[in-house]
DNA sequence: CACTAAAAAGGACATTTGTCCCACAAAGAA
DNA sequence: TTCTTTGTGGGACAAATGTCCTTTTTAGTG
């Protein structure tokens, strides 16, 4: 549910150790909205520590979050290789610590580093292959089977994440998850 | 509804033409199961003409479509940088032409060719983003305001896709496709 | 042509989910 | 503390969608 991708924050941390990139910290607080949908920036992200969401809101003001985004999980990169505007805005849930790349040390870098390249590209790739089921799953059953799914891989997700963010990540209203909540947990107290 | 990628196929071409590279022509019928979920390969497929559908079926026979693939669409690359298994099955819906690449000389142009590894990168981004926004919207908004949708970006959807597989695209049953369908007709016939 | 199989259309009913409320508790601000 | 505000929980009803089945249409085959 929180992706992380450790390689990629390891090998990362060495760049910015190096002193050789163009490439900074920033902090947030919580709550803080750090890149927004339908803008040009002229950055990429990566989360050293803290968690954030990715969503993108429609015009009635309906979020929907595409992912949880933790440790080595990286964001704005997707606007750099199609060199258009954002289609997600990020906001930070808990305080965050990120690496920053410039445009010029991000491509420098794909185009010398080898090694980058391919932890990049992977992690492109991580991101089609981590959609794909989970939308297919969330179509195809009921909110209470996408909850039990959730708990067994994330046990602790109603503790860190606010169930309105939760709702949103499976595509349901506050309402339908609680029903959905509530059916689960009057079926376990039978036992 | 159909993706393609023009540039990334005519690059394919001028590739496989130079002869310098393990890359060969395949050809398939319509409806035959080109890749299977949960299985490895060791090649990369890139269409050069027709139409397929990438789907993932679940353990109760359902499936759910992820992509129209046309013109300069590959598959098969996520399980070569991942080194994993299949998420998804292609099969053909017409008579189809592809390129083939083996994974040797795939890794060989992604090392040594500088603009097909941009190409290849910006078509894994291009599949990311055209993910978020698609599945967004199915999950936000009635069915028949997808269809109006599909209308306007893809009129002739009908005629090329079985109403099964457009029902499996939008993620609703045959059944609530064709209600939609028809209220749509009705409120169409009113003018 | 007649026959079969597959695709499409739709009726009737059950279930799920959404909408619109209102109530209550927790957290923050005055 | 008291007063907001925000998150949470849930009742009652409406709307959307699924399930199951039957009928019709279309396409293909001997």
């Amino acid at each position: 549910m929180i992706r992380t991708n450790l390689k990629l924050v390891a090998y990362t941390e060495n760049l910015f150790n190096s002193g050789e990139y163009d490439i900074w910290k920033e902090e947030f607080g919580p709550k803080q909205k750090i890149i927004e949908q339908d803008h040009r920036y002229n950055k990429i992200y990566l989360i050293k520590s803290g968690i954030a969401k990715c969503y993108i809101s429609d015009e009635n003001g309906k979020e929907f979050i595409q992912e949880f985004l933790g440790e080595g999980m990286e964001f704005g990169e997707l606007e750099f290789f199609n060199k258009g505007y954002t289609i997600c805005s990020v906001e930070s849930i808990t305080a965050l610590k990120v690496f920053v790349f410039s445009y010029a040390s991000f491509n420098q870098l794909l185009d010398s580093d080898r090694q980058f390249n391919q932890l990049i590209m992977k992690a492109l790739a991580d991101k089609i292959r981590y959609k794909a089921p989970r939308h297919s799953y969330q179509h195809s059953y009921p909110i209470e089977d996408n909850l039990i799914r959730l708990k067994e891989l994330f046990p602790e997700f109603t503790e860190i994440i606010s169930k309105k963010d939760i709702a949103n990540y499976i595509g349901v209203t506050p309402r339908s998850l609680n029903r959905a909540l509530k059916e689960l947990k009057e079926k376990s107290d039978q036992f």
